[in-house]
DNA sequence: CTTGCTGCAAAAGTTTTGCACACGT
DNA sequence: ACGTGTGCAAAACTTTTGCAGCAAG
């Protein structure tokens, strides 16, 4: 993975340095989804200090190379997620908790590319996120209206 | 549309204001989406003033009536759309030019309805966002490989 | 008269930018 | 040396909140 970064960086005449090489390290590390703030402060945790504009930085170099991508799920902050040879992730979002719950299908691969190719676009990305309420939310719902 | 603002609002214990239907019918002018800011500049253009503060409680109340929903394109900032009664709109945005195209496409809703019902969640919307270079984009970009 | 609404200005939160200095090649 | 990178702090921007006065049932 990191000789891809390498790669990208080197076509746009950009260095490979040890920050950003850290925070690939701390992109990797995540899980599903992070937030830019959750990796500055995970990176501080672990003894990697670099600065948030660095990491913000560093994150779009890592859109634009294809090894990351954002997630627009709430207008709260972006989320990213890696991205380096997966299907893209779709989600579901519980609009009550903020619960996030991650599935994939394939079939939505298909469908993006006949867009695209019905525009004249190349495909990058697509995101299917479904946004409703979860069972336990409808529970503390109903919970908070027998209180009343 | 009105009175279904209406009824939203009372089943909260909300009143109808002016500010309130003043706000509903710009939205209501709106073809497509539209930010909040510039809801907020048309208005002043048109003479219907109202603050900045109201126009986003305002937007707030009106997600949750379902009548207008949020649609995250970039992460610059929130944009709007008129939903009510509507299948969800779907987009294909250009990464470069920012340049969005709206389609739809009714096997979404049954997608997002198995999501749901696999999960027990209560639908409230879903949207398909796919992202892509557009062909002006691609253009472009090769008048300046030449020119280089 | 109690509850809610508005406008203003200030605050909050995330992301970007300017600048001075440091680093890699 | 050169161009690029980094950290810091300040700026920019969108969105939220507190408050004082107003409006409405």
């Amino acid at each position: 993975m990191c000789s891809v970064f390498r790669r990208s960086l080197k076509r746009k005449g950009l260095k490979f340095t040890p920050e950003r090489a850290k925070i690939l390290d701390a992109v990797l590390s995540k899980q599903g989804m992070f937030e830019a703030e959750a990796l500055l402060f995970e990176m501080r945790r672990t003894g990697h200090h670099v600065s948030k504009a660095t990491i913000y930085r560093t994150l779009k170099h890592l859109l634009e190379a294809n090894i990351v991508s954002e997630v627009l799920i709430d207008s709260k902050q972006s989320h990213y997620e890696l991205s380096f040879g997966r299907e893209p992730a779709n989600y579901l979002v519980c609009v009550e908790t903020d619960k996030i719950v991650e599935f994939s299908d394939s079939q939505f691969s298909k469908l993006a590319e006949n867009i695209c190719h019905k525009h004249g676009f190349d495909l990058i990305n697509y995101r299917f996120v479904v946004y409703g309420v979860s069972p336990d939310a409808r529970s503390a719902d109903e919970a908070n209206n027998e209180d009343a």
